[in-house]
DNA sequence: GTCTATAGTGGGATAGAC
DNA sequence: GTCTATCCCACTATAGAC
């Protein structure tokens, strides 16, 4: 918090005339993070039906890319419990709905396939895999698995 | 510190009489971790092979089995940066060698299938699935897809 | 190898003046 | 809507007596 309060000119205390707790901002940047990102995942579905590369391929690309454009807003959106209960219903089905899609609406194909990519971006982002390994075959390898 | 110190009947100052900072304490911690999994997953990799339902799956009901035993050290072994300087040599990669083994040594397949496991094993602990969600079914449709 | 006392840091949050 | 002053908590770690 008193981070942010420097960032924005302000002392800490100040926050709270705005927000209530910590956890509602928090909240509120989640929101705002399953928004933009829905939107993009959403248009990379889109692209990826007209391309020949297919869908899978394209929601991939798109979910890496976000993931490692927003580090700390990805793991604050993925990480911990996810307090629901402060959220607009229905947002965080709509920002995942174009895996469920792509995995022609098999909810345990599309749950692997999320479970794939963020295995993969979260391990990334906290340089889990060797220096020497190949970040792109790896995503291609799980890709191909998905996409038969 | 305090609450192992409890657990042990001291207080937390004690503690640094036998280990230096509570890295070289974790460090220990996980470096154990990586033996007791590394035994289990080996074993499983043996069984997975007499058996005629494949080495995927035997592996990845050993690595779930496993997390979900000790989910507090899953999320150190697994969680933040691996102060590999910390660990003896070798060690991370023999407890990873099933499933490269059980990936036909291919490294980018084996990797892609740890992440799927490990965002599998990390999002169930972290409650994110919906509670409606079939994990059985979301690990199967994922083993199928990495043992094709 | 244990203890008490304490240093030092950093975190979220409140009270009340302006 | 901002400020200063402050509270309270949790945490790792050290100093020095026994």
């Amino acid at each position: 918090m008193r981070h942010l309060a420097d960032r924005m000119g302000i002392r800490a205390p100040s926050l709270y005339k705005h927000i209530e707790s910590k956890e509602e901002l928090e909240a509120l940047l989640i929101a705002d993070a399953f928004r933009e990102f829905g939107q993009v995942f959403h248009d990379a579905l889109a692209d990826g039906r007209r391309s020949r590369r297919g869908a899978m391929r394209a929601l991939a690309r798109t979910y890496r890319g976000w993931a490692l454009a927003h580090p700390h807003l990805y793991r604050l959106v993925t990480g911990g419990r996810l307090a629901r209960e402060r959220l607009p219903e229905g947002l965080e089905a709509w920002a995942a709905e174009p895996i469920v899609i792509a995995a022609g609406g098999d909810h345990d194909r599309a749950r692997a396939a999320w479970a794939f990519a963020h295995g993969m971006t979260i391990l990334e982002l906290d340089g889990r895999f060797p220096p020497d390994a190949n970040l792109d075959g790896a995503w291609s390898a799980g890709i191909a698995a998905f996409e038969g």
